[in-house]
DNA sequence: AATCCGATTTGAAAGCTTTCACTTCGACGC
DNA sequence: GCGTCGAAGTGAAAGCTTTCAAATCGGATT
């Protein structure tokens, strides 16, 4: 591959001009221009990355960390980010911590070297990230947090409005009749945890329920902990009528409970998911949900970082993206004589709890 | 950041030593050994990979092109090769094309100059790709193609074995009672749909079954295209008792238009998918699949990779991963009276078929 | 004591680009 | 015709590491 002193001589320029032409950062006449032009053309020049990034102290790469891509909520984060990287003739570099907070270390750490001009991080605790990203930001990175933050966080941010998310959802079951009302929420020292619940609290206290603080169920992000905590819900006497699972994953999970107890949803029960995953669409039935856009978080994201490689003196930004209440065929009234059947059937009830 | 030069002032030895205590290219003393030790661990130095890649002409970059991360089998490859080069100490770059060759040529040129020590490919199709693989493999990085071949293509790769997972699949059906086989195929511009079909084939020829051919639809491996193909396939006469959708996401297309044709799987008629993604654990009913590992292939292809980039000249490899039929609840004998229903209502069949 | 030898250590070059101070060039005004 | 000025172009330095030929060191050999 060629290099640029070999451009310089092909052209018959110095090595000054060709990057001049090359970054357009003088004005180089016409003929000059051209000559170069025509002479990276013919042998296919690129420039190395490598050696551009050294000399101006930052590489064209945007470091991504979130906790796995696995979980189908990141696909569309990490897509987001990429298309808005492409289209800027920026490269995404991914990182999965499995929300282990060292693992995120070794991550922040490695990555520091390459100069990546932008940081995206999905945080994996509410771990003080200060220290490290203190260095990116020295450096020149922009460092961008999205989806829950990091304990102390002043730098910018995308999240979403997670209480009203879950109030909203909340406030529909309660209109729908609900009164015996369980939510299961993620690990609540995950901000997004913490605020889905106080949104659904809001709701509650709003309309004058009380509810019992064995119908709050913390559990991890999966299909397995919705699984686990809406069979404890199921077995309560009153058995709720309705459940907010703080994501689709936890509601899935709640979903398979509901369908091994016996029950139907949502003749029996309702339930409303958050997220407003895919396949929300293709379970039966299909589920209700808070939907947030995971592609615009992520584009979002990107595009903050990008604009701060380009300014770096603006105003640190907190960008708050709205959420969607999508109601499918998951929800509907609660029976209506739920205190009679839990009252009716107190062997079978039992049965189950024991 | 400090650099090299600090670090070997600190210690009082030469650039050089400190290069080779950190990289242990050459014995070093133990006393300077420990001092150089000690001045990177009181400054924090961390030595610069752009510099680094630079001199070394390659980087502790793993760079990987695939469709699109939102289509869920590719989450499993991304990490599966993810997690091999973290634990290798490289870092990971994700592309997607879209399965557009145009943006696939785009990346491949744009990541070359950051001179990665391996490029993973899942290639968007059957174009040649060998010019600008081939600029890599002078560049000294490890080219590996995954999941499907691009044309003439000689290098390294990983597959799986389609045709036995798409023979497998069907010939449990044909044991099951079924004779009126269709399958929906994906592009068969594509080596992976083309192997799956011959399977699907083979397997009909084995058991003496002639497949009339417009009970073989083509269409693109999304849910869209397997709704709209199904439909197709449910019009016709007779109808086939079972259909052998070449992914998951066709078949849960494949699904939608069954239910809605008011048609029931599995009784009216048997579906099986291919890939065995989670997400066909939640639907209803849980679908049947011909289960592969896309983690395996993704962390295979990564190792595959690394182990060019140790030693350059081993012999051109390619690794054929086993599939593993999953039967679940959307399989069963086919009705006994098809002929029959499909003879007794000629109107409303020509009707939907116009 | 002089040599020699292997083991260490060193210093400089190379890898490629951007940037900046400086030169050159052409035109313009006087 | 000469001085001046802005625009255009130049060349060298800087950025940081790896690598390699060469220097040095310590001890063993004769």
């Amino acid at each position: 591959m060629a290099n640029m002193k070999q451009i310089a001589e092909l052209a018959g320029v110095s090595l000054g001009t060709v990057s001049h032409v090359l970054n357009d950062t003088a004005r180089v006449r016409e003929p000059l221009r051209k000559r170069v032009l025509e002479a990276v053309r013919t042998t296919g020049y690129q420039p190395s990355q490598l050696a551009r990034g050294l000399r101006r102290d930052k590489t064209n790469i945007l470091a991504m960390i979130i906790p796995d891509i696995l979980n189908p909520f990141f696909p569309g984060v990490v897509r987001g980010a990429e298309d808005v990287a492409f289209s800027n003739g920026y490269r995404l570099v991914l990182c999965n911590t499995d929300n282990d907070h060292g693992k995120e270390v070794m991550h922040l750490n490695a990555l520091r070297t390459y100069l990546p001009s932008g940081l995206i991080v999905i945080p994996s605790d509410f771990s003080d990230l200060t220290a490290q990203t203190e260095s990116y930001r020295r450096a020149g990175s922009a460092v961008v947090c999205i989806d829950r933050l990091p304990r102390n966080w002043d730098g910018d941010s995308v999240t979403i409005n997670n209480a009203d998310g879950a109030a909203s959802a909340t406030s529909y079951l309660i209109g729908l009749g609900h009164r015996h009302l369980a939510v299961i929420t993620g690990p609540l020292h995950l901000t997004n945890s913490q605020d889905r619940l106080k949104g659904f609290k809001r709701a509650a206290r709003q309309a004058g329920l009380e509810v019992p603080p064995n119908y709050l169920q913390e559990t991890t992000f999966d299909r397995a902990g919705g699984y686990a905590k809406a069979r404890i819900l199921l077995k309560m006497i009153p058995r709720p009528t309705a459940i907010l699972a703080c994501n689709d994953m936890i509601a899935l999970g709640a979903l398979l409970a509901i369908r091994e107890a016996g029950l139907h949803c949502p003749e029996d029960i309702s339930l409303i998911g958050f997220d407003g995953l895919d396949l929300t669409e293709t379970t039966t039935p299909q589920l209700s949900s808070v939907y947030q856009s995971s592609y615009q978080l992520g584009a979002t994201a990107a595009q903050l970082a990008l604009d701060r490689v380009e300014k770096k003196n603006t105003p640190v930004r907190h960008i708050i993206l709205k959420t969607e209440l999508r109601i499918r065929d998951s929800v509907a009234a609660p029976p209506s004589n739920v205190e009679v059947v839990a009252a009716a059937t107190p062997k079978k009830l039992r049965k189950v709890a024991s």
